[in-house]
DNA sequence: ACACCAAATGTAGTAAAATTACAACTTGCA
DNA sequence: TGCAAGTTGTAATTTTACTACATTTGGTGT
């Protein structure tokens, strides 16, 4: 854990002197690591014991090893914490509040993935004979980008914002065709609709949803994202970020996957075309 | 920059001792962070003074402060190097590799932003009459994504992906109109065609997309995020994602500057929505 | 091939930093 | 008031890092 966190958890914890120490730490943590104990002792007008006591409470080895935890927590990328925007923020303090809340949901997302999953959906758009990609709301825009990507590869892929062309197109679904549903809580009606439809039709529902909402429980496959609620008013839907994230992931895996098969396939041509040419040793 | 990528760039302009050391602490920078200077020596078989002449060829001040550089790049967190996506990546490598590249991405694009621009533009967007978002190809499903955020602002709003409908809807542009522009690399022709169309016709024009790019040219104010070129075939647009955060600054900016009456309206959405889902207790 | 110079490396001593053990001081409670 | 538990500081010890200097290595020109 985060051991600026930890400190101002624990501040409650810390006897008069400790707190101290935490205050200034806290108050100047790129100081903090760049300082000796000694100097640090000053700062906070303890002795060196005590900073050295104010270091093992927090679990570690004493100072040194607390620098370390602290250089850690200091790094960039570390505080990528879920920092809730509020209405005193102005530009500044927004803009990288939300950059860095997104960085954080994806963090968690990528943790959250089931790698296997990704991989067996990957090894049936690869041999999907129709992609179809539907979503509603937020994660209309997000089947929408996946229309593209998928639309590159030169694969038949289908994509309606409309519900009820939605459910035409599932119902003309047939044994091989692939559906992936996006949506972030998995609770819209008419999607948990769509994809029993499709089951019905003999095809392959793929939900990119959370788990144990009503859609997954429709789904043959779920490739669920726990991406933190956006209980917040101000927070933005970082869910649609991880899921187009999980999009590109499944767009890589079919690209390397097809790519092999698309190299072996090149080099047969050639050997084919052998048999039409003269040899190089023949000339 | 990352002191474990430095030590391997500079590995060439070490000495035989030092490249000693440097293969140590590569080959396992954990337990080096939690060394003493005198056990990295005996491991390394070097003498100590060498291990400290290693650490100042690397620009830190001695053996502590190169520890605590290379414990922030070892962090959690930090490592979110670009690292591309090669074709014996199994799927726990792609889509780890996938989901920190798009965090690094968006790391570069935190710090390319102008916040002075931003606040300008949410500005522009309070008291727009009408706000129109358009983009083409991948950054279709940004501008999609934007009238999803932006609808429910209860703004006129307006989006098209048909470049003929897009051009109509600038041609009936005013004074007071906002026409926000969505491209990554600015070298659209229609989208730069429409920017001038709108400009022509009073609307401001705001460019989500490169600096010094020619869409950039027409805009009244350009937003440039200068996220790392998709160079790699396997690489995702990790741009999109960089604008659809911008897009989420914007509209948080929008929220906070139009006050509570209207967040209270926001509210009331949400709430619209509910009928259209399951709740939660049906579980 | 040899001598010489410069760069690289190591040795030993020194300075600094961190830790320990213990003493003195609070604070709360009987 | 006095004592016990907890807190803080002092001083000595140990560990760690650094510096100055000596030795070695490797390369270059005669």
């Amino acid at each position: 854990m985060n051991i600026l966190e930890k400190i101002t958890q624990n501040k409650a914890a810390f006897s008069k002197s400790e707190r101290k120490v935490a205050e200034i730490i806290l108050a100047n943590p790129q100081t903090a690591i760049h300082s000796s104990i000694a100097t640090l002792a000053k700062m906070s007008d303890v002795s060196e014991p005590t900073v050295n006591r104010f270091c093992r409470r927090l679990d570690t080895k004493g100072f040194p090893d607390f620098k370390l935890h602290l250089a850690q927590s200091l790094a960039n990328g570390t505080p990528y914490v879920n920092r809730h925007v509020d209405e005193s923020d102005g530009p500044g303090e927004y803009t990288n509040k939300i950059f860095e809340s997104t960085m954080a949901s994806l963090e968690v997302a990528r943790q959250s993935i089931d790698v296997n999953t990704v991989n067996r959906v990957v090894d049936l758009l690869t041999q999907a004979q129709k992609i179809s990609f539907f979503g509603l709301g937020a994660s209309a825009s997000v089947a929408h980008d996946a229309l593209n990507k998928f639309f590159r590869f030169n694969v038949p892929v289908v994509y309606f914002e409309d519900i009820l062309m939605q459910r035409m197109s599932c119902m003309n679904c047939s044994d091989g065709d692939v559906v992936v549903l996006i949506s972030h809580t998995g609770r819209t009606k008419s999607l948990v609709e769509i994809a029993q439809i499709a089951r019905s039709n003999d095809a392959t529902v793929v939900g990119i949803t959370s788990a144990d909402s009503p859609l997954s429980k429709e789904c043959t496959y779920v490739l669920s994202l726990e991406v933190p609620e956006d209980t917040d008013m101000y927070m933005p839907m970082a869910s649609r970020i991880a899921q187009l994230t999980l999009i590109d992931v499944l767009a890589t895996g079919f690209t390397l996957r097809r790519g092999n098969k698309f190299r072996e396939n090149l080099k047969r041509v050639k050997d084919t075309l052998r048999g039409s040419r003269f040899d190089k040793r023949d000339l």
